[in-house]
DNA sequence: TGATTTAAAGACCGTTTGGTCTATATTTCC
DNA sequence: GGAAATATAGACCAAACGGTCTTTAAATCA
């Protein structure tokens, strides 16, 4: 997986995944079929990741303010410095294979679907709690948060080393909160 | 430019270029050096219209929330259905080569600096003229301005068509103002 | 221990890659 | 019209690509 993240899909060639995996080109063949197939594995693999995290953060039984304050902030450090250079995985693929690859793009849709819907999930369990500042609406914030943590990514692969974005972080939630 | 947005850098072989040049292999090279520097040229290119755009939108002389408001909605409309699709060459490179690509880097650091310091800018003269919402901080409504539309190509590379986000941009915008 | 399965190493394959070079047209200019 | 410069088509190159296959070594098990 971690290949495939720091250099994407057509840049990283035979030579560097049998370093990665430690098998020989048989073996690796035998284990896994071809190229795309590792690759879908790997894919998977990071997308259950995050999708795991997802669910740790904004756990419904959990306070849903915590839960989206832990959400974003999870995002900046793992944005920031060396980690933030490195990218990400799904975005780096959405914009190298999706347009021309199903199996790809389908991943990749459903896991934005499903973050969305969990951060639109707390923001309905504050709003109904009385958290949400008037006239928020929980799918168009949802979509706002997504959209800001995504676009955290994508600016992070160039950024300076020590810029810090936290504030931000703070500044966007702090205007749907009460 | 149009193949390389298109495709991304690495999937995008030599026949390609020729066709969409419509130049031959020796023409090609004699007027570019090779296929770095083409791509660099039409990245530059790309990152030109994207700052001519911005320095309209958000032209001193007008009306700063309107400029927001515009340059919000241009990314909402370049982002929808196919042109959405299509994706972002800025966004592309950054995630396949600005990590490994010292030439690269530099010119997309530097465009969303500039796009971060024209958003805080027309967000400064808002605030001057006492448009924006108690407590909005210029430098981190631009990042996250910023970030919001960054993420918001990100997403619609595998957005199923007819996603409507115009009211989620409005949202945020109207966060900010008063 | 000896037979059998499993994995490693790497030769090998056809294709495609980015890049060069030559021979042939096509302009351009006087 | 004819000489000189320029652009074309495409042969050609070495290297690298993804993928297969054979040969050798290691592990497994009765």
């Amino acid at each position: 997986m971690g290949v495939f993240w720091s250099r994407g899909y057509h840049a990283t060639a035979l030579p560097d995944l049998l370093r990665a995996t430690k098998l020989s080109r048989g073996s690796l063949y035998a284990a896994f079929g071809d190229k795309h197939s590792l690759f879908l594995r790997a894919l998977d693999r990071y997308i259950d990741d995050a999708v795991t995290r997802l669910n740790v953060e904004l756990d419904p039984r959990k306070e849903p303010v915590d839960g989206l304050r832990a959400y974003l902030a999870g995002y900046v450090d793992r944005t920031s410095g060396a980690h933030g250079r490195r990218g990400c995985l799904v975005i780096a693929t959405a914009m190298e294979l999706a347009g021309r690859d199903a199996d790809v793009n389908r991943r990749i849709a459903n896991f934005f679907k499903v973050m969305e819907a969990r951060v639109a999930d707390a923001l309905s369990r504050a709003k109904a709690a009385g958290k949400l500042a008037d006239g928020v609406d929980p799918a168009n914030a949802a979509r706002i948060l997504v959209c800001f943590v995504e676009g955290l990514r994508v600016i992070s692969k160039t950024a300076a080393a020590g810029v810090i974005t936290h504030a931000a972080a703070d500044a966007l939630l702090d205007r749907f909160i009460r």
